[in-house]
DNA sequence: TCATAACTGAACAGATCGGTACATTTATTG
DNA sequence: CAATAAATGTACCGATCTGTTCAGTTATGA
């Protein structure tokens, strides 16, 4: 299999810029943590901010990949799929390695809306907030694009809530909120 | 005057990190931005991290006073209040310097539980959290601690969304989420 | 006016940054 | 086996990082 070490550089990468953020991990830890040699890395990819761009589309597929299977998991109908969103944060918060949304620290750290982790960051969101339209609008809401919105700020304030640690049950709190929003919107008791 | 020249070089520091990041932003770019010489830096502050501390204490400060000084002057009563918080953060998000929450970044930044940065972000969300559950005590609701929650997680998801860019209009979607939870909550209509 | 404190500018130290060069070793594949 | 591709280790580059040193300037206040 060829192109096994990028990967593997992709996967090990990815588990280091999360725990530690992209700005403060430099090439030479990178080699440290992963024992792939620099030579190597840089054959790959021609700078560092590149290799970011891999491990952001990696986590992009790998999450989103993760998260609906999950969803699927979890529910049957677009309703009950639409509140289990909620019940798979938590999951993802009760993870030993959890710190947060990866693309929101991205944004974090690389600002200028022209650049391209920012730039990948929002287009992840947006991802999300389109899978969670047709959720909504298989669910019979009656704005699907605004209940979508509201689950998805929903969704990301739970993850901040859980990164920073000032809420004890952020994935409770938030799920008992979008129950009214779904209710609601639905018309259903 | 004496500490005018600290507290001028906490502000514009603010302003920079702010804008920049922690970590992009060198002692040296903060001399040629602020005009304050570096000896003077680090008369008033031994390590970059102390200044950085500085700067997240200025913050919690300004902002929280400037948040609540706005939402008393948009609402009378507690519960207008607490829909205000959305009106408050849709005049935050129209100013040309927004650039999402200065703690979610800190936090983002040094992720390590113990890092002063890290517990004095936290420590200014849960500052937030009082403020709100005081007011949804007054304004009656039934479990006044899981409605702050709720409104604080819509609040920073609605940062992020408008920090991001996935949501064209993020002060509207939440308040009109934080409109049915506080109904409901309160048992008005 | 004179002492003292605050501030400046520029040079510097040692470490680390992203990235390169190159000779060597290890795998893969015909 | 032979040829080729991939990966390694190490030393290195110039730039930048946080932080220091020190001599000189500016402001303050008794």
């Amino acid at each position: 299999m060829r192109p096994s070490k990028r990967d593997e550089l992709v996967r090990k990468a990815f588990a280091i810029f999360y725990r530690d953020g992209f700005h403060a991990t430099g090439m030479d830890r990178l080699v440290a943590e992963t024992g792939i040699s620099k030579t190597t890395m840089f054959k790959h990819f021609r700078t560092k901010d590149e290799l970011i761009l891999a491990v952001l589309r990696y986590r992009d597929e790998t999450f989103r990949n993760w998260f609906f299977r999950r969803l699927d998991a979890y529910g049957e109908t677009p309703k009950e799929k639409l509140l289990a969103i909620f019940d798979v944060l938590r999951e993802w918060f009760d993870e030993p390695a959890f710190r947060g949304c990866m693309f929101i620290k991205a944004s974090a750290e690389f600002q200028e809306p022209s650049h391209p982790a920012y730039t990948q960051s929002a287009e992840h969101k947006r991802l999300l907030h389109q899978a969670f339209c047709r959720l909504a609008a298989d669910a019979g809401a009656i704005d699907p694009d605004m209940l979508a919105r509201q689950l998805l700020i929903l969704k990301e304030g739970a993850i901040v809530a859980a990164h920073m640690g000032f809420d004890a049950d952020p994935a409770g709190a938030s799920k008992q909120a979008a129950k009214a929003l779904v209710d609601a919107a639905t018309g259903s008791a």
